[in-house]
DNA sequence: GGCCCACTGCTAAAATATTAGCATTTGCCG
DNA sequence: CGGCAAATGCTAATATTTTAGCAGTGGGCC
C-alpha cells in the first residue's frame, strides 16, 4: 500500500504500463513508457523492481514476461483510494459523479442501468 | 497533462499534499509528507515545483501559502482519468462500479440517491 | 549439431533528486 | 525602536535513480 509511495519516476512508469497491459516483455514495457530509455536500462528497472517484490516474471520460451505481484483487484482499490483521498476529501460520491459528468466519458445506455442496478443493490445491502 | 508523470517521488508526494489540503504552508506540508525530511529540503522542493509551473505561492503575513496552479477540475479529471486507464482498461461503467462496491466506501442513502439522479441525467442528456 | 538472433545478468558511469546548513529577511511584541 | 522567533533564498554535498555497454545464455532453424 504505502509501496507506491516509495516508487521512483522510472519504476512507477513501469509499474503503470504492468498494470495496463496486465502482462508484458520487457520489449513491451519499453514500447509504453514516455521518453523510452535504452532496452536494458528497462530491464534493469525491471530486476530492481522484482527485487523489491513488486512484480515477478515467468519464463515463457525464450524470453521472460512480467507481471505485477499484486493482484488486479487490490492494486486497483489502492489507486482508487489514493485518488479518491487526495482529490476528493474521502467523498466516494463525489468521485463517482465527477467519473460520470466527466466530457469524454461516453457511458453508453446500457452501462448507465447496469450502474442504477449497482447502486440500488448497494442501498438495500444497507451500505 | 503529461506532467504529472515526470515528477519525481518527493515532488509527487508534495503535491499530493498540497491537492488534498488545497493550499498549505511549507511547515504544513513537510508535514503531511511520509518519511518527512528536513524543513528546508521541503522548501527548496517547493522552489522546484514551482520554477517548474506546478505550484505557486502567496506571501500571507510573514509566511508564503502554497498552491497547486492545477485548477482542482482538472486535477481531479486527470487523476481519475489516469486510473481508469491504468486500471479499468478505459471502463468508467467498471470503475464508478468499484468505487460503489469497495467495502469501506459506506455510502449514504441520500447520497445513493443523488447517484442515481446523475445517472439519469447523464442519460437524458445522451452522454 | 552448429549458427545466429534475441534475449538475459551484471556492473560501473552519468544524470538527477534529495538533503542539510548557513546567511538573510520579515514581522511581531515588549 | 530594538531584538527575537520564524520565515525564506541559496548553495554545495550526498544519495539515489537512471542509464548504457558488454559478456553470457537459450532456443529455434537449417
Amino acid at each position: 500500500m504505502s509501496s507506491e509511495l516509495h516508487l521512483s519516476r522510472r519504476e512507477r512508469q513501469i509499474m503503470d504500463v504492468l498494470h495496463q497491459r496486465r502482462r508484458a516483455t520487457a520489449a513491451e514495457v519499453l514500447a509504453g513508457l514516455p521518453d523510452p530509455p535504452s532496452y536494458s536500462a528497462v530491464r534493469a528497472l525491471l530486476r530492481i523492481l522484482e527485487d523489491k517484490g513488486h512484480l515477478k516474471h515467468r519464463r515463457e520460451g525464450a524470453r521472460y514476461v512480467y507481471l505485477p505481484r499484486t493482484s488486479r483487484e487490490t492494486a486497483r482499490r489502492s489507486a482508487l483510494k489514493r485518488v479518491v483521498s487526495t482529490f476528493f476529501q474521502g467523498s466516494v460520491a463525489q468521485a463517482v459523479a465527477a467519473l460520470i459528468e466527466t466530457a469524454d466519458t461516453q457511458l453508453s445506455d446500457s452501462e448507465l442501468h447496469d450502474l442504477k442496478q449497482t447502486i440500488e443493490q448497494a442501498r438495500k445491502e444497507g451500505r
